[in-house]
DNA sequence: TCACATCCATACACTCATGAATGTAAAAAG
DNA sequence: CTTTTTACATTCATGAGTGTATGGATGTGA
């Protein structure tokens, strides 16, 4: 075949790239060939061999796509008016990460990565979670208890229990669904979900 | 080799299936091959073979081991005291549940099935996931419905809000400990949220 | 005790996926 | 315009895993 230019190859890369997003999240990780990835692009495994070394190449690739804004959504956490007004802080942190879970890229590659594929080489997905899972609430550890010194929190209540609480809520939330997310709307539910846990969490100021 | 006794049959039987929980445990299903399995067992793929028709058959069997008492796990949640004291009752089946869920097996099965298996044949382990949401959903809204008739929850909350709050940290708790179980006791880290979220749904009576 | 079924090991055939090697036409570099 | 490199396709060798067929020794029922 003919040589394509350096930006058609680009986007081959990238359709490879897309391909195996849907064929993973559709079949699984571990039965999905090269093979398959390469037809559903239009192409062959030759094309998957020159843009990446093996399969977990081509994973991590996947996952690099949407490293940097996975990052964002805890740094988004480092807020400004984390000092004056945490609890607001919170829920604005959640507004925007529900709202970039919903486009389709991230949403895909965060249900494979905790739904479609087990261990895998050097890449440890469990791992992963877990780095997330702790980073989310040591944040949260400290937006609570900022607010306790603020005297924002009810008083009856561990700072740290009240983060504990609503990181997991998060994290069923947001694994019930990636199972399904055709169920309901994470932006809705979740919200819902994050305003009345944190109203009952305030300390009642009416 | 010579033929075993019934009772010897049906220990190999039960060391095949001991050995691949370990196995699935620790390297994932897809990638643990049935010479693997058994080896493990101190066994040859004949043994397997004979027991069992294939992976997806031997897989479904190690499920069978704890689905009866899984399914207790649901059933549980039908109490006595539901009419009367429907918080209590909640309490009451969270308690049982955390207590089997650290038996050794249960904690396998279930960590296999949520974080180390994908679409495997016919059996998919995300609509399992998902009818066990629902129903655990469904138990907590009849719960919380008949609290609010009883006048024993807030009056500023839906019972449906609350029983999804309640199964989202019942979830996400689930899913952060089945990750690495060692991080903490997931019955007394458990209680504690439970407690504290049934506390905060509750109409103050103090 | 004798035939038979059972429990498991061994051997074999087959598929499938991988990865490397090779081919090749065109783009890019000079 | 020539040379080199790029961006793939094609082919081939290899291995891993599966499923089946067969063998064989021993419990088991009569």
């Amino acid at each position: 075949m003919a040589r394509r230019t350096k930006a058609e190859a680009a986007a081959t890369r990238e359709a490879l790239l897309d391909a195996a997003e849907e064929i993973f999240l559709e079949r699984g990780v571990a039965r999905t060939s090269l093979e398959q990835i390469a037809r559903h692009a239009g192409m062959t495994r030759g094309a998957v061999y020159w843009h990446f070394r093996n399969k977990a190449d081509l994973f991590r690739a996947m996952l690099d796509r949407v490293r940097m804004p996975f990052q964002e959504l805890i740094d988004e956490i480092g807020d400004p008016n984390l000092a004056t007004a945490p609890l607001e802080a919170i829920h604005q942190a959640c507004q925007r990460g529900f709202t970039r879970l919903e486009q389709p890229r991230y949403r895909r590659v965060h249900a494979i990565l905790i739904h479609h594929c087990e261990v895998f080489g050097e890449i440890d997905p469990l791992s992963m979670q877990n780095e997330m899972a702790e980073e989310a609430l040591g944040a949260l550890v400290d937006y609570f208890g900022c607010a306790a010194r603020l005297g924002q929190l009810r008083t009856d209540l561990q700072p740290e229990l009240a983060a504990r609480l609503l990181q997991s809520s998060l994290s069923g939330l947001f694994h019930d669904w990636l199972r399904n997310h055709e169920q309901f709307s994470i932006h809705q539910r979740g919200m819902e979900l994050v305003d009345t846990l944190l109203k009952l969490l305030a300390r009642e100021s009416g």
